[in-house]
DNA sequence: AACAGTTTTTGACATAAATCAAGGAAAGAT
DNA sequence: ATCTTTCCTTGATTTATGTCAAAAACTGTT
């Protein structure tokens, strides 16, 4: 089995499906390479099918009128992005573009359509996946109404901590730069806020590895985001 | 037909859906009167079903620790809500209560996943509901993240103008005091930006009537989001 | 190893919006 | 019509975070 099949078949959206669906699957669909910082797709593009990352890291995001960007989503292999279109029959409501060097697949939007409406399973997962989406979503406008930037630092420590299945040390698969964007601050905000937790011990930074030295108090900042000091 | 059916076969959700479908789906489906500020689900609660509202309106959001409100979505006649356990397989992931006297008819999470498998479009509807919500929240936080709030209030009323299909005057459907939650700011934040806008000749403001006297101005301020003095 | 580029940190300052406190207006109940 | 409760407005003040500017620390490259 290929490389990219391999990845679609322990995909959420695919996984179950048996083995020649999936080789079905990738004769519709088109590989494609994408350089750090290309563009995938822009906001107000028609959409005329949606991508799944088979290799390396994809961000979708918004600009404002000033430049400033805030960062929906971050893909990583196996993960579908860019759906909206395909169902809504609405552009895309935001641009996506590599954070590194990756390899997405294609998937026409009437082809997919087909594969729905035939296949039930497909049309289950596709649910699924989006509503997780939904869920994420409303975690991050809770977190950007309703959370002060240590709070959703904290909380993204310690949802890391649980992804790379290491409960005191993470390693940031993006820049800090990136990260600042993702939870709706600059990069000159999180760069003090990770200097205050530093001087309360509550971790310790060295480059992107994130040693975290007090659990109990990264997850009472996480839930009531007060600093003392 | 009856009130509930007449609603339901011309919902988003079950459009196109044949006369005895819908009352197939009537017959799964319970109904329930909810009288004004009624908890309808909480966070966390497990979610064995959805809701498609039938009469009034009912307000989906999350609540801080200190026990500030984000209103996340307001649902109206037709509109279904609280889907994303019934595919995501976890807890509701906000509240719902309902903002007036309403009525709600609540679907058991098994009879319509059968529906869905048997029937591709009803799948379709749900998949394009889902895309539809995911793109009103990319909006959510752009606003959160990226925009001011004068802008937010300006980018709301051009809205509600379009959706009461009134270039020049709007009326709020909800408080001043439900707004703000649904803004991400709070009421006294929201009587100041109230008032400038009139100061500035924006909009004139009597009660929850709002008169939309520059049309132009209000676009560039959701756009800009800057305003002088 | 030195270079050019980017990313990160630090400091001084500006500002949007929250908080606290209180008065006024509107709406619903008796 | 009056009372009571909720909703809305206004003012004074605080605070978190953004802006601007510059230095320092990395990164990868020749």
């Amino acid at each position: 089995m290929s490389r990219s099949k391999e990845v679609l078949s322990q995909s959420i959206l695919f996984s179950g499906l048996p083995e020649q669906d999936i080789a079905a699957l990738t004769a519709i669909a088109v590989e494609k390479p994408v350089a750090a910082g290309e563009l995938i797709f822009s906001e107000g593009d028609p959409g005329d099918g949606f991508y799944v990352t088979l290799e390396g890291m994809i961000k979708v995001y918004k600009l404002s009128t000033e430049g400033k960007e805030q960062i929906l989503h971050m893909f990583g292999p196996g993960e579908p992005f860019g759906e909206v279109p395909v169902f809504s029959g609405k552009a895309f409501p935001a641009s996506a573009e590599g954070v590194k060097k990756s390899r997405v697949l294609f998937f026409p939007r009437k082809a997919f359509r087909d594969l729905i409406t035939t296949n039930p399973s497909v049309a289950m997962n596709m649910l699924a996946v989006l509503s997780r989406r939904l869920r994420n979503f409303t975690i991050q406008v809770e977190n950007l109404s309703l959370k002060e930037v240590p709070a959703r630092l904290a909380g993204y420590f310690l949802l890391q901590a649980e992804e790379q299945k290491n409960p005191d040390t993470i390693t940031l698969n993006i820049s800090k730069g990136q990260l600042a964007s993702f939870l709706g601050t600059i990069p000159e905000t999180l760069s003090r806020m990770l200097r205050k937790m530093s001087e309360q011990g509550l971790v310790e930074v060295q480059g992107r590895t994130i040693r975290l030295l007090d659990r109990p108090g990264l997850e009472d900042l996480a839930e009531f985001g007060k600093m003392e000091a």
